[in-house]
DNA sequence: CGCAAACTTGACGGGGCGTCAGCTATTTCG
DNA sequence: CGAAATAGCTGACGCCCCGTCAAGTTTGCG
């Protein structure tokens, strides 16, 4: 977002300087599919973009910096995805709708699986520049799937409903670690299938915040602590 | 695992040696609870461990090799989580102990939250080492877990329960990622507790198979493929 | 055309990397 | 015990990557 109109020495922009700059993002880009980040010099980038490595300084900092900048550029909402959150969702299609929804999530990461695991990385070592790239880039999801979770258990008395901000931030933390475990190799009979079938499952009880066991559900917004007392150890640390 | 007997040079290591190596992977270990790995130079874990750089490199080859070293030492089965996995649930107890796993998973993460990442980043590289020692050390945990989904699931008709393989994998991953995010500053309510409540909720959704609309449930082995046809853009790229 | 701003680069000092020869400490064993 | 063998440690060095700067080239505009 909020393309920068100034290279790193103030100077204004042109149509050349913007071509260069670009010219780096995509090298980066390329280079961050075939190679972790850790490996990846200046003096390749620059090799590859056809510019010298002070032409990179110009427009970058870090070697990270060209990254976050080719990461800002992914749309993990895609207008499927968007499309299929707004339109309705009727209890008999639920699974449907969530096992598409958990193919298209999937099919982004595919795509994208090196810059959304860096970004990923990063904002959890707790650079805020990541965190904000990751919040804005899942936001538009997000709030669509809060207004799923609100739709789907209205008919909930409010004592079973599920917070739908902790909610979604747990499912899209399942589905993000999952679109990357999935690629894996795998040495039990996890396969892609039948991951996408779970996830989905999951998704599905959690929008709807159905529950087969209902009598022994205490109030679903409770405090953990409540119900489990054993030792935790260090559970705030660091 | 499997201690090595001889340091990079060939030697047997003696008591001297292996004191050496322990106070290597101690610092990285410090070094990490403070810093990115890869701000962390060999010099900076040679001056904090008291020895020079060239005999940080009788021991490690790199600065990640001595990380790979700390992460194998951490014991992601907790005793009281295999005590946990292995006592009887009930369903009645379903979704307590559903929270309390959750709460004991959290805990671990809590304190060994950077090893644990990097170890997880470097797997997703496609390291094969530490993809080895992800698999190591979640496998105590995933067997069980396997049980507890055969064992939840017996009552189920055949063709209603999930393949318990993969429903653990997405189940870890929920609790692998949720317990990164949950560090993460949320810019929505989601809090703590409320993460952890959801998180058992899938957790004894997945574990006990039950769902809420079972009507229009198709085979639950089947093939996501059959239920989705949009336009999956590359869906096995890369 | 001519000037100012935009753009690019080669060259360079600084620092981390990884190795090696040579020294010290410990163990082995006659 | 003493000496040879083996384990352990390090300073110094060459290499490569980093990031900067002064000095050049190109572009746009009046």
């Amino acid at each position: 977002m909020a393309r920068p109109k100034q290279n790193l020495y103030g100077q204004e922009m042109g149509s050349k300087g913007f071509l260069t700059r670009e010219k780096i993002i995509a090298t980066t880009t390329e280079l961050l599919g075939r190679r972790p980040l850790r490996e990846i010099k200046v003096a390749e980038i620059g090799q590859s973009a056809g510019v010298s490595t002070s032409t990179f300084y110009i427009y970058f900092e870090t070697v990270s910096d060209a990254a976050l900048a080719a990461i800002e550029r992914v749309n993990q909402a895609s207008p499927e995805i968007i499309n299929l959150m707004e339109s309705p969702w009727p209890r008999n299609k639920l699974l449907q709708n969530s096992r598409a929804l958990v193919n298209m999530y999937f099919s982004i990461w595919d795509k994208h699986h090196a810059l959304l695991r860096v970004r990923n990385f990063v904002a959890d070592e707790g650079d805020k520049r990541f965190i904000d790239a990751r919040r804005r880039s899942i936001e538009p999801l997000l709030l669509r799937f809060q207004d799923k979770v609100r739709e789907l258990q209205e008919d909930l008395p409010e004592e079973r409903r599920l917070d739908p901000a902790s909610t979604v931030s747990v499912l899209l933390a399942m589905l993000e670690r999952t679109a990357q475990v999935i690629r894996l190799p795998s040495a039990h009979r996890a396969t892609r299938p039948r991951q996408v079938e779970t996830a989905a499952f999951l998704v599905a009880s959690a929008l709807s915040g159905g529950v087969p066991f209902l009598d022994e559900m205490p109030a679903a917004k409770g405090q953990s602590g409540d119900y489990f007392k054993g030792d935790i150890e260090g559970a705030a640390s660091n």
